[in-house]
DNA sequence: TGAAATGTTGGGGCG
DNA sequence: ACGCCCCAACATTTC
């Protein structure tokens, strides 16, 4: 009598380095490869549309994946433990097997799930696992650079280490399967097509070049230095530790020291990512309040108007204003944009940076709760290896240091494509001869600063300092 | 993975 | 020749 096994498919859309899968493949004579459309995501305030769209996509590309190798995705709808257990039910499969997710919800689900099923987790969506990465004393570490050095203590993984997609994968050819829902159409160009031939075809072409470049050009807004990875990352269509291993690989490969310490910055950004899924995993508490207790209590002013303008880009700082328009147009943004945009609602604004990573939700294709809180909270300096509550950007020197040129806020802003050099980043300079010269008329072509830096600034000096001292 | 304020130094203009 | 001032350039401190 033939054994079936369920592979759960939750945020690892790939057949490659899939212990989940391995272990199911192990474990049964035939898999069923499973995807639930969970109502509690399809109507998550913090989903929107373009990521929705790229994880349907996801799917659909999977499922193509799959029947190369003789199986299909099995798509249903509905609470998680009803789904499996009417999939029990049809075909007597004898285990769960998942890989680890370890976002709050994720880990309530599972453990229901564990309770009445045999859920086997395996995997992990981080290269080393929470909990494998501790201070002497068995503390979780929530300084980034002492953590990084522990995690880098550990052995390199290699190409070796990666688990080889299946050849073949058997499934029971009689088991319904829901459509994968269709969703409205993308701007023409949406630049990330789902898949993991796609996230493995990007990962070679960053690891042949730009990741030897990486931390001379990872900040520049108008160049395409970074990876473009994050979206694959972020659904398991690339296997983080797939992807580690290409940067120990090219860290070997490097001609020069100076190659080789481009790519060790490449491989500290996916430690980043690391950090932060541990932070989520040992400290769930962050995804509703401050790291740190004496920042909960910030007087925001909390301007609607203001958010509105941060949200669509009309905030009157032209770095500001690319950088969001870029978000809502691609569902991404240059990291050191997310940066210059954070520090503007919070320290500026003096929004919520709650406020900011709801919005970042809902746009981003890459959204995950560990990094973007982590990033938030970096941002606005209430979290663990946060940003110090006096470091503000100044969203015109950013501007000039990372987008030279202007390339990056004429693309995004054509209504200042004319303007010239020297008031690109400070349009509100421009005299009128200037903005008739460039066809830019202040206060209707485009908007005044809805703030001024310099006293926006001193004012959220004082708010932190307030809240500091009322919680001392 | 800042920026602004403040301090220091040194060159040049000028009386 | 000298002191004084101004200010740019750089360093340090502070937020």
């Amino acid at each position: 009598m033939s054994t079936i096994t369920i592979w759960w498919i939750r945020r690892d859309l790939r057949l490659h380095d899939n212990a989940a899968l391995r272990a199911a493949q192990e474990r049964g004579d035939a898999v069923v490869p499973l995807f639930i459309l969970d109502p509690f995501f399809e109507q998550s305030d913090y989903v929107g549309v373009k990521r929705r769209a790229f994880l349907y996509a996801g799917l659909r590309a999977l499922d193509a994946d799959l029947r190369t190798r003789g199986s299909r995705l099995i798509v249903r709808r509905g609470h998680p433990a009803e789904a499996l257990r009417a999939l029990i039910d049809e075909t007597n499969a004898a285990g769960i097997f998942a890989e680890e997710d370890y976002s709050p919800y994720a880990r309530r689900r599972d453990g229901r799930i564990a309770a009445e099923f045999p859920l086997h987790l395996a995997g992990s969506s981080a290269i080393r696992p929470p909990g494998a990465v501790l201070k002497q004393d068995g503390a979780p570490y929530v300084v980034y650079t002492p953590f990084m050095r522990a995690w880098k203590a550990h052995a390199p993984l290699r190409d070796a280490d990666v688990l080889p997609a299946p050849a073949v994968i058997r499934t029971p050819s009689d088991l319904h399967s829901e459509p994968v829902p269709s969703t409205p159409a993308l701007p023409p160009g949406a630049p990330f097509p789902a898949g993991e031939a796609e996230a493995q075809r990007r990962l070679w072409a960053f690891g042949e070049a730009n990741i030897y470049r990486y931390d001379e050009q990872r900040n520049r807004m108008d160049l395409d230095g970074t990876s473009q990875l994050s979206p694959y990352l972020r659904f398991g269509m690339l296997s983080a530790r797939a992807a580690a291993a290409a940067a120990w690989n090219a860290m070997q490969a490097a001609e020069n020291q100076t190659a080789r310490g481009n790519a060790e910055v490449w491989l500290n950004e996916l430690i980043w990512r690391d950090f932060y899924l541990h932070i989520l995993a040992h400290f769930p508490h962050v995804a509703r309040a401050s790291f740190y207790p004496q920042y909960r209590e910030i007087p925001w002013r909390n301007d609607a108007a203001e958010f509105e303008a941060w949200r669509h880009g009309r905030t009157g700082y032209p770095v500001i204003d690319a950088a969001m328009r870029q978000l809502a147009h691609s569902g991404w943004m240059h990291n050191r944009a997310r940066m210059i945009v954070a520090s503007f609602l919070v320290k500026d604004l003096l929004i919520n940076w709650q406020w900011g990573e709801r919005w970042f939700m809902q746009q981003l294709v890459d959204g995950d709760l560990a990094s973007n809180n982590g990033g938030w909270q970096w941002s606005a300096g209430t979290g663990t290896d946060a940003a110090p509550y006096f470091r503000i950007f100044n969203p015109i020197t950013q501007g000039q240091k990372f987008d030279p040129d202007g390339r990056y806020i004429r693309r995004w802003i054509p209504e200042l494509a004319h303007v010239s050099d020297k008031y690109l980043h400070e349009p509100w300079k421009m005299p009128v001869g200037a903005q008739r010269q460039s066809r830019c008329q202040l206060g209707s072509d485009y908007p005044y600063p809805i703030i001024d830096h310099k006293v926006a600034r001193q004012h959220t000096l004082d708010a932190y300092k307030t809240a500091r001292a009322r919680h001392a």
